[in-house]
DNA sequence: ATTAGCACTCAATAACATAGAGTGCTAACA
DNA sequence: TGTTAGCACTCTATGTTATTGAGTGCTAAT
């Protein structure tokens, strides 16, 4: 489809393009790369280029600019991949996490991390509560007047939402309580558990039955509240490093957009297969995300998502370093993620 | 210091700034407001104002501006205070939480509320846990590779760190373990719980101590963990419907300066009696915030700060009514803690 | 003491000119 | 036949200048 030459043209524009966020012009390109001919064959080129949708030209008298179909070439076919060892150093801050107990601050950590090596947004997600399966359930007594509900998923997420006792709860009973639901509910998917499941079995147990009504709507009102979403957000700010967003309207929606949990949430969950994926601009479903693209690793085990790192920046992002660095520290990720869940 | 006319003319002048976000000259003024009297006589009045340093003049051909000093003397003297019934309205979204277990949780969703109401930025900001004393300490065996470390504190903060094991140790072990950290550890300040400390401890359950030596560095990490400053920003982007911030490099820093934790925290902080405080620009201790203003309510019983809440935004803040806000949702807040916390 | 009148100031806006980067087309060339 | 120099043309960005209007301080009259 492509000749040897344009695709180094095309290779040549990105390039530019990417580095300095400014439309390339045929005498720029044959100046600043060695490409063997005059800026008048570049420009028959790059007239080809357009036509085949690759490139596109602000207006008559700019240079080209990449296109996201020219984007996805780039990334599909010829993008270099950086194997910077600066890169390995920063990742071994990652290994001092080996502790990490809890999947929602590897997340956390490894987001911030992305966002420092790259300079763009990283997102963390855990994945939705809601859509996991109960593994384990535990009520324990803290004070006359508090509980700790901790609950373990199959994917390894542990919530441990404090509940309050408004009726002073015998640490026997309540212990009874705790083990007679871990019987009942575990393996069941969290969205299942219902009210009228709960109560239900509150009436197996006839003689706490009181007890019991009483506290259920404490553990809904618990097990709503752990099914927001988890998402973590760092390097924000970094945009304001990048010209397309010096324009404030530009800068405003960007960060309304990373305000939109559901929609981030939603935009990056679609992303199912294990490894990394990368949405240019208009690939993204929603209308808000354009002139973005997502650069998303997602974590499995066997089948089961364990989450998700998504670096966010503009269309003209610098693919091929996000990607090695998102190369890089998911190695790391996935070795932490083996060692602890299987 | 100022006649009844000249106090009439510094309320208008900062009633309309606060409005419009444009310099008010003597001609608006006599327009606008009531005052009785001709432009010419204002204007000589505020030449007054400005000498007495109540307002500055941008440049020579433009109107006033209220000045710190202005701001003050109106948020001192003058200030209008709204009882809104909308307020109470929306303040009953409060009531809903009731039920909320943790003091975390009330100064994140009254932050959001806050921002809500007011439209600025709000900040909830946790007492930190180094400074308190540890009330209660348990160890929770959750399964062969996990417990859960629940720590209370004596002003009513709950933490709960998942702790790795990688030594599997039996259920009654921990029971043990716990029981003697809750015993030696019980009443001491966070910050005085030091390696050294619980290394000694360990020798006296001599049969234990190399599991426990094993579990110090984990409750370490743990106990540097939740040390993390807690606080919740809402509405950050409220900032982008006021005209202060239209210039790009203006809505930066301040974005910038809301994601520097240690500043922030320190900033409200200082801020120890109970109730409200205002800080207006250059009242502030920090360079950063020498053009915004803070209304900050401390939350106290008896001695012990069990929280913040802050609005923040330009000095051109609408005193009036997030002063009146504060209040209201100020009241809320003593209720569920009074009913809560004693 | 107050105010109308007036000359003056200065930012913001608009209107216009210029420079510069880039293009497409044509004709000459290897 | 593919490549390239030359050239007229386009369009943005930038800088310059003129104009407008809101506002002031001062003076003199009320």
């Amino acid at each position: 489809m492509l000749n040897e030459r344009k695709l180094k043209i095309l290779q040549a524009i990105i390039q530019d393009y990417i580095e300095t966020a400014a439309p390339v012009g045929s005498r720029t390109l044959s100046k600043r790369y060695d490409l063997g001919v005059s800026p008048a064959t570049i420009r028959n080129e790059m007239a080809d280029l357009e036509d085949l949708g690759f490139i596109i030209q602000p207006h008559t008298s700019a240079g080209r600019v990449p296109s996201d179909k020219g984007y996805r070439l780039y990334v599909d076919q010829f993008m270099p991949l950086k194997k910077i060892e600066a890169i390995e150093q920063d990742c071994l801050v990652l290994y001092l996490l080996q502790e990490i107990g809890e999947i929602e601050q590897l997340l956390q950590y490894s987001s911030r991390i992305l966002s420092q090596l790259t300079n763009y947004a990283a997102i963390g997600l855990a994945p939705q509560v809601k859509e996991s399966r109960l593994e384990h359930i535990q009520l324990v007594p803290v004070d006359s007047n508090h509980m700790v509900m901790i609950i373990i998923t199959d994917n390894g997420i542990i919530k441990k939402p404090v509940i309050r006792l408004n009726d002073e709860i015998s640490d026997n009973n309540i212990q009874i309580i705790s083990n007679f639901l871990n019987d009942r509910l575990h393996g069941l998917s969290i969205k299942n558990i219902e009210t009228k499941l709960i109560k239900a079995l509150s009436k197996e147990l006839t003689h706490f039955s009181n007890l019991i009504e009483k506290i259920i709507f404490e553990i809904f009102q618990s097990l709503d509240e752990i099914s927001n979403i988890d998402i973590f957000l760092n390097g924000v700010m970094n945009i304001f490093n990048l010209p397309e967003y010096n324009d404030i309207l530009k800068a405003k929606s960007f960060l309304k957009l990373l305000e939109e949990k559901e929609l981030l949430s939603s935009l990056i969950t679609s992303f199912e297969e294990g490894g990394l994926s990368i949405s240019i601009g208009s690939e993204n479903i929603y209308e808000e995300v354009k002139d973005c693209s997502l650069v998303t690793a997602t974590y499995k085990i066997d089948d089961t998502i364990l989450g998700w790192l998504s670096v966010i920046g503009p269309t003209r992002m610098d693919y091929s370093t996000v990607v090695s660095v998102m190369n890089q520290v998911s190695k790391f990720i996935m070795e932490l993620l083996n060692n602890r869940y299987r």
